[in-house]
DNA sequence: GGCCAGGCCCCAG
DNA sequence: CTGGGGCATGGC
């Protein structure tokens, strides 16, 4: 059973919301309406949806084998579900993932909404697609950035931006080389380069280490490492990451 | 006010 | 290679 509300608010898209009983996303240039009692009913028999949610990734064996090698892994899943890693454009979640360097995951959502309203383009009376690499050079500079509250990752963008067909070579390397060629865009570090990787080019063994996951790894796996978790460590820490941001009431 | 947020760059040692 | 200061901004 796929968990939406994790899957959809636990940080590995900033593009969705909730209102009277609907989520409500953004898409590339797609508006998208799923009712919240019955999400599946609207994505079945869909192809675009059904690969946007991964439906096609064998999450039971993913989930059978972390459950086997870690009875707290297992409890969790009981708990949560499934989480699916969604397939995202890597464009866009470059500039999600630029975006929440020393952030919160409310304000991330808030910044590239104004990233949308400013720079892209009108899907809707009420949504924007995210500006593409082209869109946001022709339109934007580092002073408007800043303006509009990106702070030191203004020029970040840009530079993401110029080097966006790096992206295309990142599809053919394995996932050690797909770093370090992500790292060459500037402000792009291990953290961010793992985000693009594992939520916007579906490597599932990719484990990104941040704040909470840093903390999560001291606390519960102190003489363990990732590959733990592999080859799924991407899976498993969204796991991971959702429980201990719900213990914390964190907000999303 | 200080601390933290899905960090990274740069520079010392 | 590792550790620490600085960097924008907002919420608590």
């Amino acid at each position: 059973m796929v968990n939406f509300e994790a899957t959809l608010f636990c940080g590995q898209s900033f593009s969705w919301q909730k209102s009277e009983g609907f989520y409500q996303g953004v898409i590339s240039n797609h508006l998208i309406t799923l009712p919240m009692d019955d999400p599946f009913s609207h994505i079945r028999g869909n192809p675009f949806l059904e690969h946007y949610f991964d439906l096609a990734f064998p999450y039971q064996t993913a989930e059978e084998i972390l459950s086997s090698r870690d009875p707290n892994l297992k409890g969790l899943i009981e708990a949560h579900g499934s989480i699916h890693i969604l397939n995202q454009d890597p464009w866009e979640i470059t500039l999600g993932f630029i975006t929440s360097q020393n952030n919160t995951i409310k304000r991330i959502r808030t910044l590239l909404d104004l990233l949308r309203v400013r720079y892209g383009k009108e899907i809707s009376p009420t949504h924007y697609a995210l500006p593409t690499a082209d869109e946001l050079i022709t339109a934007a500079d580092e002073d408007a950035l800043r303006a509009l509250g990106f702070g030191y990752r203004a020029p970040f963008l840009l530079d993401a931006a110029k080097k966006v067909s790096l992206l295309e070579r990142v599809s053919t390397q394995d996932d050690a080389h797909a770093l370090e060629t992500l790292k060459e865009i500037i402000g792009v570090g291990p953290k961010v380069a793992a985000c693009i990787l594992l939520f916007g080019f579906g490597r599932k063994d990719i484990f990104p280490l941040d704040t909470w996951t840093k903390r999560i790894m001291k606390q519960q796996y102190p003489d363990r490492d990732p590959s733990f978790f592999s080859p799924y460590g991407g899976i498993a820490q969204q796991h991971l990451f959702f429980a201990e941001r719900r213990k914390k009431r964190a907000q999303w």
